[in-house]
DNA sequence: TTTTAATCAGACAAAAACATCTGATTTATA
DNA sequence: TATAAATCAGATGTTTTTGTCTGATTAAAA
């Protein structure tokens, strides 16, 4: 179904990217971050209280509560969501799904995927969420 | 658990691999694919018809029975594998899941990742099996 | 102080992916 | 020709991932 990283992960991206396009309004609800996504609410809220619990996001509870960016837009990475969700198996497990690996002997395909998963793992660690909050407004706009 | 390709495909070119490093003895039965790669008759053997439905693999069936390359080495590429078993979604899909994307409204991490998608891409239809036949040998010994 | 609207925790359900089993068919060889 | 050893097709079982529900707790506001 998903591409590289699980469906949890993928919304967990979606929803950290709609409350960095959403600052300047204190807090917002999951009924809100789902309707906007369009995905159910149920879900994304299970997804909020992971973010939540690994401090990337923050939680208010009761009447009004909801969730904001735990930190500065410019200090969290998509890297942290990506950890945080998924873990790291992505950058460290064989592409072919050969077990133990040895870089004795690396198979043929090694030296190729492990320089696109690094390339990968820079992308996800260099850019932080700072860097997309408008354009994502855009994107999120077009679902409706 | 897969990294980007599914279990199945995983094992689809492991067992892909195993046939091609095996050249000059005609047969290969899926069992002794098995036994090699240390994975279980069974599923592999649902793999292995799965490739022969796509031609990249022959089978023969009876006793003595088992599979070969459908084709020369050099002309049977990673890609074909990938596309036979996973399809070509990890290629179109929007990373983060977003659904019917438009390009007029491009999200942030489009371009960075539509590059990477391109270079695997270009890298797996440009890899053939012929490449590959002996270091895939050594890997397979150092699962004994 | 009561009601309302939110998160939280954990159980539960459904769907997809992964893996196994069974029996039919095919083919080499004794 | 009978037996043995292989693939094939499809059903079945298991595990993981995805998604839903229920009830408890929290806090704002009537
Ligand atoms: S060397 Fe080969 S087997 Fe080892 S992790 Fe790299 S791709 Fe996998
Ligand atoms: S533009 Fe954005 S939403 Fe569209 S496919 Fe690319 S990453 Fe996904």
């Amino acid at each position: 179904m998903a591409i590289i990283f699980s469906r949890k992960c993928e919304l967990g991206i979606q929803a950290v990217l709609y409350l960095a396009s959403a600052e300047g309004r204190d807090i917002i609800s999951s009924e809100e971050i789902a309707n906007e996504l369009k995905i159910p609410k149920e879900f994304i809220s299970k997804i909020l209280q992971e973010l939540t619990a690994s401090r990337i996001i923050a939680s208010k509870k009761g009447k009004m509560g909801g969730f904001s960016l735990a930190k500065n837009p410019n200090k969290i990475h998509l890297l942290d969501i990506v950890l945080a969700i998924d873990g790291s198996d992505i950058f460290s497990k064989c592409v072919l799904g050969f077990p133990h690996c040895s870089s004795e002997t690396p198979c043929p395909m090694h030296a190729t995927w492990s320089q696109l998963i690094d390339e990968t793992f820079k992308m996800l660690s260099e850019e932080t969420i700072d860097n997309y909050k408008n354009k994502v407004l855009r994107k999120i706009e077009s679902l409706k």
